[in-house]
DNA sequence: TTATGATAGTGCTATAATTAACATATCTAT
DNA sequence: ATAGATATGTTAATTATAGCACTATCATAA
């Protein structure tokens, strides 16, 4: 057990490790090896293996890893053991999209409030959550003790509305607009950017010449 | 210029700055620094010139950039001279919300077919856009030369599709569903998982432990 | 024309991340 | 029991990335 810092992309690993040993322990299947898993998830053993000695031992010399027990430790290590409430601020396309996405509810993200400035939308319901006005945002998040902000704005209200989520006490806010966010050091914050991704794959399309 | 193995940290700024220089340029302004597009996308100075050095001299010593000489020249770094013809496949909630964002056009990516399934589907139109049934993907695709397909069908069907766009002989795949896809390695593929970049937020808001 | 200030470009250093190698532990079969 | 096969955990080596500091160059003004 090493410890102290993680590269973050040692923790993106560990997500997508996660949800590989979801899909394996539906097929019923005990015990997987790093190789295995390496495999399923196209990474070397090696680095699966240095990935959870971050963490601990979770393995069996010789035999390899409890499918269900390395799941839950995995769970526990980024944070997933218990629900996180979510509020969705944009109810626009995407907003849409997000607020219907199965991956989050599944992976105990649960969306408690969702606002949006449009009148004619405030009001409707979306799944079995009420829509409303963003004047409220403070108030009805910090009232829920909500957590996590996801942002999805268009680009030039994403500051004011993260300068709302911070005033509302969240602690992490995801982010869609493709602006750059000033926050506070102590919230956590992450961009996706949708049109930055194409243009790794067209870059790399292009690049015999580099 | 150095040149050869650029990081793929390296792209993603790039294409953030070109962002930048895109948002300073409607603001008249003419000459930047490495020093001022740190500033405003959060990074160093020397990461600027440092990304930039890894394919030209694009700067004037004592002076800086030209911000709309500089912002082509990363367009054109990302193969952004010209316009993209994209697929999209899998008009849900997600495929909706991509099929009408803005970002996508802006930046040259052109939707030139949509894909479903669903039968109350096809036929409608997205924008000028017809839906077509996934059936005629191969056919539709290669007839237009669309060299990117962005995948957002669920999770059960996507290894289907990517395959099919392979043969459908596309260059680059986007894919938006929580599954590990297998490609040749000519094609290239990125993945977008929406649940992993809240479980990053989560891990670091617990993260005091490590 | 020359001195001064500013800033890009670049080589070197330090840090981080990945890969490889190995020593340790477990299980199985004889 | 013991030997062999297997697979983890860990340390070492390699590679990649970022940061720093120096050098070269340009613009400006005296």
């Amino acid at each position: 057990m090493k410890t102290l810092k993680v590269p973050e992309a040692t923790i993106i690993r560990l997500s997508v490790y996660s949800r590989y040993l979801t899909e394996v322990d539906r097929k019923g299947i005990i015990t997987i090896s790093s190789g295995e898993i390496a495999e399923g998830v196209g990474v070397s053993p090696a680095q699966v293996r240095k990935d959870l000695a971050y963490f601990g031992e979770f393995g069996t010399r010789g035999v390899g890893y409890n499918v269900k027990d390395l799941r839950q430790h995995i769970l526990k290590i980024l944070g997933l053991s218990s629900d996180w409430s979510v509020t969705l601020v944009g109810l626009g396309n995407l907003g849409l999209a997000l607020s219907s996405f199965k991956g989050f509810m599944e992976r105990g993200f649960i969306i408690t409030s969702i606002f949006d400035v449009d009148p004619s939308k405030v009001g409707n319901m979306i799944g079995n959550v009420k829509v409303m006005g963003v004047e409220q945002l403070e108030e009805v998040v910090q009232q829920n003790c909500t957590q996590i902000g996801i942002v999805a704005v268009p680009a030039p209200f994403a500051q004011e509305i993260v300068d709302r989520l911070v005033k509302a006490k969240v602690k992490a806010i995801l982010n869609f607009s493709p602006v750059v966010l000033n926050v506070p050091p102590e919230i956590e914050l992450r961009n996706v950017d949708l049109a930055v991704n194409l243009e790794v794959l067209t870059f790399n399309v292009c690049a015999q010449r580099y």
